[in-house]
DNA sequence: AATGAATGAGGATTCATTCAT
DNA sequence: GATGAATGAATCCTCATTCAT
């Protein structure tokens, strides 16, 4: 009922921004299964229909978030790579690793329930983000110490687990003394590659 | 005096059992919240209302399974971090973990779920299990290297995290060499203790 | 699992007697779908099984509640009535019922619901009690003053209703001033009697 | 451009005004636990959903019904009451009484059924609507008649209860003389009090 | 005489989704 | 673009009742 040369407000912050945010504000304290369509509406002022007019599904939204954080992720990640310093690299990464779990509790949440509920992901490295995050590390990781072909995925696994694992269990903590000890005890992993393995010479 | 065709229970293997371990089955691979209580009952042979008869509710049930599965873990692990050699404790003491895991996923998937929830769970060592585990790791740590007070936590919650999450995120895979590299990979935290930490002189 | 020669108490409190007062004081203060048989049994201290054991159903455990009540109640209604003033034996009879609604609340509980409920009780006298205790009071009135013969069942309908509803309303009261008040001004429609229609002339 | 045969709302009466009634119908006749909130839908003609919809839970529609009908009752009993003649006064707020209560039958049957339930209406006067009535009683009574303080609220609890009562249990009579004979009956209290009290010297 | 395990029908409630406006 | 009324399938749970022991 728009009487006609009326104009919508310029700056509309979008429903759909305000809907994916809403989202991952609630989906970072609960499974996607517990969180309805109505709060997060509800959560973002507007109607329940508007979910579906912007999103189509509440299963679309929650992969929109999903993806969104995982392209966020490994976006830094990847920048953090290429420092010349591997350890250094490392380093970043975990750190950067907790802040984002920090930042989106709601992405840690969700990929970890995501990993953990299907069958399929017999290979341990199905998900594309697991692939990627893991490819990266192990690229780092070699340019640090030499490791048998066999052993790299568990390592890069075992980092990156225990980073996002870790992270989300101490996420709340706003202390930050906590997140360097954790990130520091995540590194130990690598302090025993480099006392336990020959260096890469470079 | 059964009529060919007719299905009652076969042998009394007490219905709560059935129930019991089929929920286990079911809860190996999906949330809580995905597995419906006719799925569960069905899946035992059993009637819905017999699952309120023997639990009351469906809490109760996911409840009775966690706890079972935290007092089995911690059962074993107390019995594993006797041995003498602390270094060897600490390995058995993650085979056991990955094993656990392997055979009890649902274990695994539940406790995760329940910490993952709760923003309660702020000072990330809420829970009894948790705090177990880590008091259990922090015993055996202190008797091989010399650790700050303000990193032991820390330390044995990675340590916990990453042999939980990467054991879980594997637990498919029949593939003993698979799981022999996750070990190591995990005690890889430990090499890196030994290599930057002053040895427990006893 | 008795052994042979060995003898149960002799006075066993009857499962019986016990569930029969137990589901009197249950359905004191609630409605019978509102009191489930488990609770019975459990208030009673027998297993459900006992229930249909002794009753058969639930609905005829009310039913004998509701019959033991409208004996009783009958009872001493009839013997009250014989009274020879008819104005004392009135007041002795709102007296009574006062005192058995407090005692029995059970009683004018079921016995009302049972009223409210059927769409059959269309002529107001369906209900054997109900035309029981309004020829009972009719009969004294008869005694006390002309009445028209239409009015005679209103009237008596009338002090058996607020004689009924005001005790059950205030049966938790042990406060044995507000019964007299209450007694008295159920009284009252009597007064009016006496003060409006002829004497009946003995 | 509806197919012959569909079956979709007929106008758009708001479901709501159609489950308000349909409620009421059924509500009328039976206790609330006794009515299911099926069956109240498919009274209504709209889904089961639709309740929850648009009243949030049953208990909140059966609340709807009882304040709907309590705001109605006292709203005319008000008006009622106002009349210079107090006798007069009691008698139409007696006579609209009965017919509310054939008009509306569930409220009584509603309202009767939460008075009795709770232990903790100890008090008599617990309710809001109880409470109101009976103050409005004892305000026109007052001006009929002097009573001592004591016995004002047994008085008027009395005539409240005895004409719902009454009227609840003849209210499926259309007869309309029963309706004046049962008026008159309930009268007679305030005749005993004019006959037994002094009268108020205005 | 009594039990308690088991049942299945039924009840309240939630929720993702559709659709006319 | 957005809404909100309406839906119906699915879910958790209750409860009267049965029956073998």
């Amino acid at each position: 009922m728009m009487l006609p040369g009326a104009r919508r407000r310029v700056r509309t912050t979008d429903s759909k921004e305000r809907l994916f945010e809403a989202a991952m504000e609630l989906l970072g304290s609960r499974s996607p299964e517990a969180v309805s369509v109505d709060q997060i509406a509800a959560a973002a002022g507007v109607s329940k229909g508007t979910v579906y007019y912007n999103f189509g599904s509440k299963d679309e939204l929650v992969s929109q978030i999903l993806e969104y954080g995982a392209g966020k992720l490994m976006h830094q990640l990847t920048q953090l790579a290429k420092d010349d310093d591997p350890y250094q690299a490392l380093k970043s990464m975990i750190e950067f690793a907790m802040e984002f779990v920090t930042g989106y509790p709601s992405f840690a949440q969700l990929w970890m329930q995501e990993q953990l509920q299907s069958d399929k992901s017999s290979d341990f490295a199905q998900s594309p983000l697991h692939r990627q995050v893991t490819a990266l590390l192990i690229e780092v990781l070699d340019r640090l110490v030499h490791l048998d072909q066999a052993e790299k995925l568990p390592v890069a696994s075992t980092i990156f687990g225990a980073a996002l694992f870790t992270a989300r269990m101490s996420s709340t903590r706003r202390d930050d003394l906590a997140h360097e000890q954790v990130v520091r005890a995540i590194l130990l992993t690598v302090d025993g590659l480099l006392a336990t393995r020959p260096r890469t010479t470079n």
